[in-house]
DNA sequence: TATTGTTATACTCTATAACTATA
DNA sequence: TATAGTTATAGAGTATAACAATA
């Protein structure tokens, strides 16, 4: 079926493909969120019971941290998120949502896993599966003791003219 | 395990930490292409019996056609690809690799594919059904006319307060 | 001195519009 | 007139560096 000299066999393109009909759909949903699909993630960070710093978010959310300085910005102004100072570590800053912005995201949470089902209709009943295991993938890969790993596994690999 | 009150649990990050942490390794081990794994996708298309034309290519890979003009301009001073006229539609550029293309595409899709088992190993004997289904939905979602679907799909469930 | 976050600046990537040539 | 591709320009997104506050 599927034709090994075509890019739909490589791995980094169905990543892209997937990524990018994903953000497409959700750049809709998430359009009253600041920031979208990222202003949704934010978000959700935000109502966790243990709030991140900024240096953690960044990480977590795979952006700088002077990006995500502008992202806490427009949420701060719609009023959906707050910065707390640390009290034990007066430089650091958790980022808390309001009640407006749990309010918002739980809508939004609902719509989203909604279009979320449309989209993984075309894997059937193998749908909880794939999600199962890209959890585990994403997980491992945005570990940040394994981009060690992956650097130097790359590096090793990469033996060829330059 | 998962906690669902937290973005590790969503599906948009997940697709984005997965194609993340992908492409910072596969940025490594495709250093020596012009353009990195874009380059590399394109150089694969290349190698196709039946090469595509530029806005093919583009639909496929993703990118805006200005784009691709000047990632083909990049691959072509490599000397790895060639734009040919097509003899039935002299508008039209077939985008074909050379046998230096072809060698390096060949060489890197091998040190891809040993890259991509390291990163794939944490998904254990899973890892090719993992790969069945990401590509049965990347297909779907690359798809010019699920692309509407999709905007119709989103539309419809975005109504909240904007 | 090191770290967290902010700001200003510069850079990269991408998209918009106008253009050439073919149909 | 419409389409494929190119070019120039403008825009969005991102990163680099200098800074202030705190440890």
């Amino acid at each position: 079926m599927a034709d090994e000299t075509l890019v739909e066999g490589d791995l980094g393109w169905m990543l892209g493909a997937s990524f990018r009909g994903y953000a497409k759909a959700a750049g809709h949903v998430l359009s009253g969120i600041p920031g979208g699909p990222r202003g949704y993630q934010l978000l959700t960070e935000a109502t966790s019971d243990t709030p991140a710093n900024q240096g953690t978010l960044a990480q977590r959310l795979g952006i700088d941290r002077t990006v995500l300085t502008y992202l806490i910005d427009d949420l701060e102004q719609a009023g959906l998120v707050e910065r707390r100072p640390d009290p034990a570590d007066r430089r650091q800053r958790r980022i808390v949502a309001t009640a407006k912005g749990r309010a918002l995201r739980e809508d939004r949470h609902t719509a989203l896993r909604a279009m979320e089902a449309c989209l993984l209709a075309v894997l059937g009943e193998d749908a909880s599966t794939f999600q199962a295991l890209l959890c585990t993938l994403a997980r491992h890969l945005n570990s940040a003791d394994h981009h060690i790993d992956l650097c130097s596994i790359a590096e090793s690999l990469d033996d060829s003219p330059r």
